[in-house]
DNA sequence: CAGTATCCAGTCTGATACTG
DNA sequence: CAGTATCAGACTGGATACTG
């Protein structure tokens, strides 16, 4: 099981995947291209900050392109690569997977969390 | 697109699965139990309070169990859930994935790295 | 509009040492 | 064997303010 060892690359990939807003960023260009200002109020509470380093990497790792037009106001545009819309299969059984067993994951939380309120009091 | 609201209760599953280990241990226990010493050398470099920790997480989401035998010395066996099995199939598309496109991912990092020389001497 | 610059608190991770 | 306790460093994510 190749994944399992340390210096697997595919750990590189699966921490990119976890990292806080990357899935996010990706589904949000699941359906063409987007501005930065689009992609902010689509992906929610992020910061321009945060949202930008996201793009950055997401950007180095090939799975998003980024597009600047020589305009005044600027206007950039992110779109996902083939690389990365190649992602978005993967990406959809994980989300259904999410969307189907949220509830039993929620539920088993809540009695872990009963069950440490008993012992403390 | 619910995943994409902030209070969405996907983000909660992505995180989990996103952490360091979880993948990982996962994977590890996909062929059956495993004591905590034998996850550990499986998962490679994990230390036994991250390793714990990740796990105790795993459990509280109800993905693994854990199983103590009353014997000296301890033996504990942790094991995936129906919930934890159920994962599996999702995961093993992202692998795939992971597995067939890592080198596409590394040569555009590569590229980037180099980019960053050029202009920084 | 599309960011950058600064600063900071919290989290993650690990090393190390110890225990029933 | 299967952990727990403690400490410390790196990294993350975010608040806030500013800019071409």
């Amino acid at each position: 099981m190749d994944v399992l060892r340390p210096d697997c690359p595919s750990r590189v990939v699966m921490q990119r995947i976890g990292e806080r807003w990357s899935m996010f960023v990706i589904l949000a260009l699941a359906h063409g291209p987007l501005r930065f200002t689009a992609l902010k109020a689509r992906v929610g509470v992020v910061t321009s900050k945060v949202l930008t380093e996201t793009l950055r990497a997401l950007e180095a790792d090939g799975l998003v392109s980024r597009r600047a037009y020589d305009e005044s106001p600027p206007r950039v545009e992110y779109e996902l690569t083939p690389l990365g819309v190649s992602l978005l299969e993967p990406m959809a059984a994980m989300r259904a997977w999410a969307e189907a067993h949220v509830p039993e994951v929620l539920a088993s939380r809540e009695r872990h969390l009963d069950a440490l309120d008993a012992v403390h009091g």
